[in-house]
DNA sequence: GACCTTCCCTAACAAGTGTTTGGCAGGCTA
DNA sequence: TAGCCTGCCAAACACTTGTTAGGGAAGGTC
């Protein structure tokens, strides 16, 4: 009869349905205002209830936020990973990273442009550390790449590869800001044309 | 005797030293913290001086803001009307758009990454609508230079050039976000490895 | 029927917010 | 010396913020 969870809510296993569509109309709430501009009492209204409700829920408003950053990055890292396991060449894997990213702009919209908004500010708290964690790792794995296709001389040698990394990234995830689900591209399409203009570039060959 | 302005800050033609100090202040916070999150005492901290003695200089924060905006798009549209005043080819053009981008966030990286952070909500807001207007000949802009090209044969024709001006606008001014002046690259040195991997690709030719 | 759990409401609190008002020191002008 | 303008401080204001505590209704279980 000892450490008996007292607390119902915080991030135990259990996830009732309602906790999940609160977390979702948090998120779009967030995306579309900013975390800080955000206030709980919006965030309610969106959810048909009042502020005070949510704490039945959640601990705190920054936990929400935790908790939807937590969910979209363990859910990424699970795609990187399956394509990083395969074992490819470097153009495939590129081409495959790419388009696991636009998959999870889909399914994930809202948290990846909470993510791109706020992840430089909040990286430095202990909290969320774990956003600086996956940036590293994020870094690490696209500069492998690149470096690993100039050395098989899939990619151009004459640039610099920090700077490809640093546009790649950021093409790919500002996306989120633009891209509206069910809209005319498919995250597929989406990706094989992006692809094709970062590897063949747009002008046309002599 | 009549109509003798009373207040002596708000946007009259006169400009001190020190406003222009102040709004260079409260634009670097901005840029850092998010608009939002920004406090004036912050800013006041910044700048050495009390939140109150800011409201001597400005009617309010809302207002340094939207100076600090409009210094920027003022002088970036100087920029892009003299490049498209020149009357050169789309490639040209693009070029040229592109290096005085770069040069722009060189000289106000702060208000860009204002800009591209908060611009979406403000420009719903009356005060901001030069915001939604500036996008708006933006987008013109680009969108024209991109399908003469297309026309004349020099860009390809079998990408949604909707989606390839998105791409172009995006990458270029997601670049603020890491851009530190006085870094390894210049504004001309990134403007130039940018269109390279734009219009030319990063795989290598076989 | 009694009890318990789930989910939400009501009402309030303390801290932090942008902003205003009055005043004061220092330098310039007459 | 007297007056004025500039630039800032000191102190407060009204309001919004995230958060808490107690209670109550609905539904299931014994």
């Amino acid at each position: 009869m000892e450490g008996v969870p007292t607390k119902k809510n915080s991030q135990v296993t259990a996830a009732p349905a309602r906790r999940g569509e609160l977390l979702a109309t948090a998120a779009e709430v967030f995306a579309e205002q900013g975390y800080k501009a955000t206030t709980v009492r919006r965030i309610a209204d969106h959810a048909g209830m009042l502020a005070g409700s949510l704490y039945y829920h959640f601990d705190s408003k920054e936990s929400m936020l935790e908790e939807i950053l937590r969910t979209f990055l363990d859910e990424l890292w699970d795609g990187y990973d399956a394509v990083l396991k395969a074992g490819l060449g470097p153009r495939e894997t590129l081409e495959a990273l790419v388009t696991e990213s636009f998959r999870e702009i889909d399914r994930h919209r809202a948290a990846v442009a909470i993510y791109q908004k706020e992840s430089r500010q909040l990286a430095g708290q202990e909290r969320f550390a774990f956003l600086a964690e996956s940036q590293r790792r994020f870094e690490k794995t696209w500069l492998e790449t690149l470096e690993r296709g100039v050395a098989e001389g899939v990619f151009r040698d004459d640039l610099d590869v920090r700077l490809t990394y640093r546009f790649v990234r950021d093409t790919v995830w500002v996306a989120a800001s633009w891209y509206r689900p069910g809209g005319q591209h498919s995250p597929e399409e989406i990706a094989r044309q992006y692809l094709s203009m970062l590897l063949d570039g747009i002008a046309v060959r002599e």
